[in-house]
DNA sequence: TATATTTGTTAGGTAAGTCTAACTTTTATA
DNA sequence: TATAAAAGTTAGACTTACCTAACAAATATA
């Protein structure tokens, strides 16, 4: 039995382990300001996950998930996010404000409660961010994950999720009337900065930055 | 703020007031058993709730919740209860199982969630047990509150709720193919042990004892 | 009313999870 | 490669929630 703030880590460690691309590695620091705690306590949690073979790790060394604790991360990753979808598809959550609360929510024990939210959903397989949720045993639906900077003028991408969570990047989104599944054309790039001319489907034409470019998924 | 465990003291004081119909009081003992906690411990949580205001009680005396030690029990059955209330009407959990998982979600900290759940299940007044589910406001709804041994021979009673919540109990219920709204007659009494025979709705005929028909709240 | 029983409190201790301050190791850079 | 900076660890302390054992007060009963 794993405890909340075991729970916390292990899923913490999975998503560094999805972000640092090159190796599923992560650092004492890196995890810790992940958390919000600082790299005394990490270092203290990760003892306690290495004797209970939920991680491998040495003094000074890089942290690894076992397959034992890399199973109880995405068993964590995948309450997250079946309740994400349900607060955003039931009870009209936006898309910035599922985060908090699914963050409490995915701790709650009980497999029979994941499984029949899941069939009540009816088995998503993204959540509102267009993050993957896992299934029951443990695969992850794959999608494309192509950046809007990625693309060349006169593409166009449809939206399929977003690599910035923040409420400060939903929440402009939502201003300019972006979401899961919107059309973007790109009409221009702009060398000098980077940013981009951008053409969206049911709204006005566009000048993003390049650090905006860089945090949406799209589908060429 | 309150934590979890804050929480579940100020829960189990609401619940033994409504339960000490005479007093609302309770004491260490009665407190700590309703918790599964040893006296000491419920002495030390006394402590910090009178504390924060929660409670008035002094050294050896009796223990009762203030109006904000009440405001805020109320709202944790509250969530208690809407949580069930979705688990069995959305999930299909059965009665029996609604409990343990409720006694972890009714802790999940957003006003809006509470609402909104609220609102999904159609502002229900009652819970799975036939429990009063109070209204945002505190409110609580009333209902009868005849128990099916208050019956005379020949009287019918519709079943509105039940008094013990037990696993034991509701799959006994269940077994009978009593639920909630079930009509029950009181075919004879047997004065020997207090037992009683009873004409089920849609089941046999059945003799139920006294601690039975003590268990089971019913509308003449 | 004296004594036994029940009820409630205190003292002292443990475990989890956090912190700060000081220290050590590793890595980057001059 | 020597040194400075960054990354990570250790020691010691605090808080919350729990426990056991010993004690004190209140209540029931002979
Ligand atoms: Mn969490
Ligand atoms: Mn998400
Ligand atoms: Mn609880
Ligand atoms: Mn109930």
């Amino acid at each position: 039995m794993l405890s909340y703030t075991e729970e916390n880590y292990l899923k913490a460690l999975l998503m560094l382990s999805f972000q640092n691309e090159t190796r599923p590695e992560a650092g004492t620091n890196e995890m810790a300001a992940h958390l919000g705690v600082k790299p005394a306590t990490a270092t203290d949690m990760l003892k306690k996950l290495k004797e209970k073979n939920l991680v491998t790790y040495q003094k000074y060394g890089k942290i690894l998930l076992t397959e034992e604790g890399k199973k109880n991360g995405i068993t964590i990753l995948r309450k997250h996010r079946l309740w994400e979808t349900f607060l955003y598809e039931k009870l009209d959550f936006s898309w910035d404000e599922v985060h908090e609360v699914a963050e409490q929510l995915e701790h709650i024990q009980s497999p029979k409660l994941v499984n029949k939210l899941d069939e009540f959903l009816g088995f998503p397989e993204f959540d509102p961010h267009g993050d993957p949720i896992p299934k029951a045993n443990g695969e992850m639906p794959s999608f494309e994950k192509t950046l809007l900077s990625e693309l060349t003028a006169g593409e166009t991408g449809k939206v399929t999720a977003v690599k910035d969570t923040s409420t400060l990047f939903l929440q402009y989104l939502e201003k300019l009337n972006i979401t899961i599944g919107t059309n973007i054309k790109v009409l221009e790039l702009i060398d000098f900065d980077g940013s981009l001319n951008i053409q969206i489907e049911n709204a006005p034409n566009r000048s993003v930055s390049m650090k905006f470019a860089g945090s949406l998924y799209v589908k060429r």
